[in-house]
DNA sequence: CCTTGACCTTCCCATGATGGGAACCCTTAT
DNA sequence: ATAAGGGTTCCCATCATGGGAAGGTCAAGG
């Protein structure tokens, strides 16, 4: 079958089909005299794998891993549950980050009166001076953490 | 001062903080015989309030308003509360999205015996034929959704 | 005065997964 | 034969961020 059909019955775009057989996570697709790539069921099959890997949240890394373990009949099941526990941590980490950002914008939403009148202790807060602005109850050492997961996860030019 | 000290007093990396003047987000840093960015008080505090921004997850587009509802001195506050309730409602999205993955991941992961033998039902419902792979108890039209946010929002090329 | 090292500048490239679109070729039905 | 609706490759954009190269600047110490 073209790419078009594979695509409407596997659920993943032409576009990342292709996508995902340059990035060889899935092996080159067989080709007609036009040039068009010919998939079969076997391939379907592995495209439906992939996409509902993507839908839980696994990178095409992690879905390397599976697919590697999928098609080795001898694979230890650990090995595919350590790896599906290690992706539900790391949800759990940004779960986690993304909660805190909402209850420290609750907060503020909430001890913002939000009528025509210009003054805004969102503004304010953002605004603070201080080292630590949102004013946690100063009940230890915590942090926030690096919140949204941008690489250098420090502050500023650390080399 | 040096762009340094700025990325140090503000946690703005020197990088990031060309990068924002570069879209627009900050004005020209004004420059010194040598070529060299000087920052005053006032860019650092900005710098600051951007961070901040950044930390609770808002976008560069979502700053860009911040700052300018911070600098109009006569704005309603109900502007900014709207940007953070909608932002809180965006980022409580996300959350459910990651719930979602994390409940059916767990579900799976229970699922599985996780021994050094070789069937594997994580697998097994990656690689399931049927449509609706994760067998919810059938109580109702609701979907998964389409988690991850991947921009079409949807499946396969439909254009 | 010159060197050294720390700083600054610009410019280009990479990330991850995805879509958009152009220019061009293939197939099939009217 | 022509039009419509595939397919193909190639390039570009996203979003916020970092890496690194090539080269200019500055301050301290010999």
């Amino acid at each position: 079958m073209n790419i078009g059909e594979a695509s409407r019955v596997s659920g993943v775009s032409a576009k990342m089909i292709r996508y995902y057989e340059e990035i060889g996570l899935i092996p080159p697709a067989p080709r007609r005299d036009s040039g068009y790539r010919d998939y079969a069921e076997a391939d379907v099959h592995r495209l439906r794998f992939i996409r509902r890997a993507r839908d839980l949240g696994f990178t095409v890394d992690q879905i390397t891993e599976l697919l590697g373990l999928w098609s080795d009949r001898s694979r230890a099941s650990s090995k595919v549950r350590s790896l599906a526990l290690s992706h539900v941590d790391e949800l759990a980490r940004k779960k986690k980050e993304i909660e805190a950002m909402i209850s420290l914008l609750e907060r503020l939403v909430r001890s913002c009166h939000g009528d025509d009148r210009p003054d805004c202790p969102i503004l304010d807060e953002l605004a603070a001076d201080e080292a630590e602005p949102f004013g946690r109850p100063a009940t230890g050492p915590q942090r926030f953490g690096q919140i949204g997961e941008r690489k250098g996860a420090g502050r500023a030019t650390r080399p």
